[in-house]
DNA sequence: CATTAATCCTATCGATTTAATAGGGATTAC
DNA sequence: GTAATCCCTATTAAATCGATAGGATTAATG
């Protein structure tokens, strides 16, 4: 299951790349377009910030901007940001690997096998759609 | 991330679909061959009967056998019956679709473009690999 | 028929995670 | 200096997960 923290950030990036200007957007603004409580959206968008996706400005007028261009953010990056691993068992992460508890040896394991193919297309995909693809038509 | 219990259920199948002969597989040999919490693996081996994946022998020298052959297993199948939807968000399920709360228009949803394409991806992984698969060398 | 070994079934428990809220501090435009 | 906005930490309520408990039922076997 994807968390609403995933969902709701990856909202609040899509609408800041379609909304055009200079402008910062505030996160009032965000909650209310996309339906997002606004509490829980701040601390998703310091999240964001603080993983380098978004930059803000603070005070009056201030708000949040993409700090790279919207064709270079990968989705697989937001994801692990925001959902973590994008495998579904650790011994099969790429970035947050771990060894199983059962398993003595996990080339063994019919799991790991079938677990492995499942994040190479889930992979395939995360990487091929950049947030452009998702702001986009 | 994948649930104990679908992996359990997992390697379960596997033991079983590997253990030559007519004779039903016992909970006890298993559990104790791949490392699994025997009550625990007891309550996954029954949903997995009453989906219809295994039958039961009762009494001594009892135990679970596959229904069909390996080859007719679907993980995919599999994996509904213990882990439930397969889509990452409910909007996007084919068995078990429901609509989201925010999103007044699921085809404006950047989310939900996203989403059917790991949704796809996933599937496909899922249906090609069998029981057969899985235990094969 | 008594014993043993196995599945069957329901309930419960503790830990963790999730989604959301609370409450204020710091900063900036005007 | 006031209002608007981000910043930060803590807390909470509910749900889920992994595991355990305790027995009821069934069947093979001597």
């Amino acid at each position: 299951m994807l968390s609403k923290k995933t969902k709701y950030g990856l909202k609040a990036l899509t609408y800041i790349a379609k909304s055009e200007g200079d402008n910062p957007v505030q996160i009032s603004e965000i909650s209310k377009s996309e339906n997002i409580p606004q509490k829980f959206l701040e601390s998703i968008m310091l999240t964001l910030r603080k993983s380098g996706f978004l930059g803000s400005k603070k005070g009056k007028h201030g708000g949040y901007y993409l700090i790279k261009e919207p064709a270079q953010i990968k989705m697989a990056d937001v994801m692990r940001v925001l959902e973590g691993p994008i495998a579904m068992v650790p011994c099969v992460s790429l970035n947050f690997y771990e060894k199983c508890d059962d398993c003595p040896d996990e080339h063994e394991c019919s799991v790991h096998k079938l677990m492995i193919q499942v994040r190479d297309n889930t992979l395939k995909v995360l990487r091929n759609n950049t947030l452009e693809d998702l702001s986009g038509s």
